[in-house]
DNA sequence: TTGAAAGCGCTACCAC
DNA sequence: GTGGTAGCGCTTTCAA
């Protein structure tokens, strides 16, 4: 085996073609540049024998495009983000590209900083979920030309493609459905934040609160990393204190776990006591008991509406950068808890 | 904002200095040749006003190296491997690489057509979960000089290095476990496969049960893809049959959680009934009513040992590759399942 | 102190 | 039908 890769240089000197030749062939453009029969077989039977991969690194640079996309999620270890990264994945290998990935933590530095990073590197586009403060990084890539689509969330002062859920709407109607059940004291749990998925979760939820006259409260955690411990402490004081809570909405799915943790401790039954809805819908939620009611994002859909986005953006930048805005539906799925 | 990228030599031009002049300053190499700090400081002050990026591509073509490290996870979805990635990734930042990652799905085809794809990528090493039969594609790398570490199992036909966990160990103790709760006719519910981690843990798992003397079964499930149904009704028929079971392991998580549902259903209760114990531990288990006995996993520690094994490979590969095999021991976190 | 130039592997224009 | 060659952006040796 050989120890230096062969090159097409080396292709060539073998067999005594020229490199135009032997780069023809490999790019399928040997019929067309009417080379022989002969020659093309006598190359590829040779491209064949010592096993000869061409350097995508030097098509990268001769070409200025390295068929490669960047994946940046909040946190890759996260169900939600690592669904779609595998989706994401699928659909981009199938059209001959390469997914690089990374988490941000929600660290509007890291993300920055990644986001130069790549830039160096000829990536072709990029799939984020962007950190708070994050418009100006977003916008430079829009003005070199990147093609951009944001995720999960997005930016009002950023003219960007996207691809989000309604959020306001499935908050508003998940409120309404605990609303319906008889919910007259509810809980909106949530995360301090002012991005626009954790905005309009939010607004949904007061809007059906407030139509119906029941009484409410939002509870605001501040941002927990995943490395830290949960919240676990918090939600079990904000609980104790309010038995009179019958309702609870948790704006995202780990909040619910380990808000369901701090309802058990207490003894608050579910439904009886207290009913449940949660935003992003899991797995898990099927295996609890009782099974909790949530509201699911379709995971394939949106991840398939990403890549067609970016995908039409990298054929047809050259024409210029149309924002492509979609927003998707979710599915309230009814289950025990409620 | 220039449409076009500033390259080194525009910068040359800009500024009347030579090319070379520049790339000294850019690579710190500026005092080491004596640059004059008036030159230093007008082309770092260039820099910074036109927000000048090197060119990773062109780096890697000139020096053979990317920075970039390749991730092979079986699925990136999964939690296991997505947690890994995550801590991966972080240790690749702080060194100065990046990761790419794929999933492999356990297909060979794919898999060694993913290794085949990277090898032209001049990606720097590779990080990978082997699927059956890639055993030539490993051995390939190796002899192209490609560090690779393998995880999770290993190959016993090929030297390299892997990092991998006392799954025989963890299993014997896992199966005594339930024995010394007073289990007497055992399960051992896993899925077919010739990978060494199953093999280990069945392995493990008979040897106690034998020991002890006990009866116990083994039930091989077929492999599913994750986008397939999982093999709830499997378990359910498995289970329905033998009331006389009284102490189930389960391979790995995702058996747990749907054998969970089946016993569920089948209304065994636990851990009257029957006492559970599964592989690989999850947050979730910690949720389940009762919490579930389980074997975790350092994963961390995993991480952090795949890392430095490939950095020790990337720094000295010029001088030969010795391989570095880790084994790392797993917690049995016992809870009320058992 | 600084600069010229070779060359990493490849594509594609132009010449023969 | 086939070959020569410029040049993508960069590092680094050698010369000045």
């Amino acid at each position: 085996m050989a120890k230096k890769r062969v090159s097409i240089k080396d292709i060539a000197k073998a067999l005594g073609v020229s490199i135009t030749t032997v780069s023809f062939i490999i790019n399928g453009k040997a019929r067309e540049q009417r080379i022989s029969d002969e020659v093309i077989l006598k190359v590829k039977n040779y491209i064949k024998e010592v096993g000869y991969k061409p350097s995508h690194v030097a098509q990268s640079l001769r070409l200025g495009k390295s068929k490669i996309i960047v994946f940046m999620a909040e946190d890759i270890s996260n169900q939600f983000f690592s669904s779609i990264a595998r989706f994401i994945e699928e659909k981009a290998y199938k059209n001959g590209y390469k997914i690089i990935y990374c988490s941000t933590d929600n660290d509007t530095e890291k993300a920055k900083e990644l986001i130069s990073t790549f830039q160096m590197r000829n990536v072709d586009g990029f799939i984020i979920t962007p950190t708070p403060n994050i418009e100006e990084s977003i916008q430079d890539l829009i003005k070199e030309e990147f093609p951009v689509v944001l995720f999960d969330r997005w930016l009002p002062k950023v003219d960007c493609s996207h691809v989000i859920v309604e959020n306001r709407k499935s908050a508003f109607e998940g409120a309404q459905h605990l609303i319906n059940k008889g919910c007259k004291n509810l809980a909106f749990v949530t995360v301090q934040s002012s991005q626009t998925q954790m905005v309009d979760r939010s607004s949904g939820f007061k809007e059906a609160a407030r139509n119906a006259d029941v009484t409410f409260t939002e509870f605001e955690l501040k941002f927990h990393n995943l490395s830290e411990v949960g919240p676990y402490e918090e939600l079990l004081d904000f609980f104790k204190s309010r038995e009179e809570i019958d309702g609870v909405f948790f704006a995202t799915n780990y909040l619910a776990f380990e808000g369901l943790q701090a309802l058990d401790s207490l003894g608050r039954e579910i439904p009886g006591h207290v009913k449940v809805v949660s935003f992003d819908d899991h797995y898990f939620f099927n295996l609890y008991k009782p099974k909790i009611t949530a509201i699911e994002q379709p995971l394939e859909l949106i991840s398939e509406k990403l890549m067609e986005t970016m995908l039409s953006h990298l054929d047809e930048f050259t024409v210029g950068y149309t924002p492509r805005k979609v927003v998707l539906s979710n599915t309230l799925n009814e289950r025990e808890s409620s």
